[in-house]
DNA sequence: GAACAATCAGTAAATTTTTCTGAATATGGA
DNA sequence: TCCATATTCAGAAAAATTTACTGATTGTTC
């Protein structure tokens, strides 16, 4: 069952860049009729090689212009201790990504927020709250150079 | 000239999780009709404040399961170095973010690649061929614990 | 309270999505 | 090589959505 060939991957680069182009739109840019653009979309959505669609909002003007890294041991390293961790994280809705990292950081914060007496008081009173962090390390972002959810494909 | 309101902010909240609702959908939860819906995201769109729609892939399923956390330092710090060093990670399809940072270290990315040794070969013929950089320190995603394109708002 | 602006509901046309059918092409054995 | 099968595509038609427009209602300001 072989399942994508170029003329899928060509659609999902252009949907990963633009995803309110019709089918016809993107099929006159890969010389086919809608149809075939269709139904491979659809083929695509199914078995999970599109996960969503979403809009990509302007942090700045809705006023999230800081932006943290934030870099974090744990104290202990049990596994009851990790999945109480990641799932006291997931509660913070500033929190938009979170991963668990290899070496000697665990885990890995990007978090989105007003203004840095905003990350103060968050850190204060959420991230510190939560147990068993050794050590919290802050970075914050001057400039976005590039920023884009595409993978290359 | 007020531009959002509580009706806008629900819109949008809407619309960073799931871009393929029709305006009708979007109109049942707020109680409204499918015409002012339909506006005020127009209006939306133009003002900037959704500034594209884009489909998420499946990173996993496209063979890119690994994600790599980059921290560079540069050598030098005056504006053209910056500015050079700025223009040159642009080039490199493989990374998906780049930030300039406050502190120790200058340039954050997020890469994403097919394997390890793919990420070597990242390093070694592309990365370290970028001039002046002082210290690169590479750091990989275990588990993605949480990840949304969603702000807080 | 009158004039103005903003927001909404409703309607209809234009466009797109969705479903379906059949033709063309490719594939895999015998 | 030829036949059977599966896959992909084009085209058409129905269903649904988008888009544009109108008028009514509500709210605001002076």
């Amino acid at each position: 069952m072989e399942l994508l060939d170029e003329t899928d991957l060509k659609i999902l680069r252009i949907l990963q860049e633009n995803a309110k182009l019709t089918t016809k739109e993107i099929a006159d840019q890969l010389h086919l009729t809608a149809s075939p653009v269709y139904e491979r979309v659809r083929r695509l959505e199914k078995k999970g090689y599109i996960k969503n669609y979403v809009a990509i909002l302007d942090k700045k003007k809705l006023n999230r212009p800081v932006t943290a890294i934030c870099m974090v041991s744990l104290r202990y390293h049990n596994e009851g201790f990790i999945d109480t961790f990641e799932r006291q994280i997931k509660e913070l809705v500033e929190v938009q990504e979170c991963y668990h990292m290899a070496g000697k950081v665990d885990f890995f914060l990007k978090i989105h927020l007003e203004s840095l007496e905003m990350y103060h008081e968050f850190v204060r009173s959420k991230l510190s709250k939560i147990a068993n962090i050794g050590v919290l390390e802050s970075y914050f972002v001057l400039k976005e150079i590039y920023a884009t959810t595409a993978i290359d494909i």
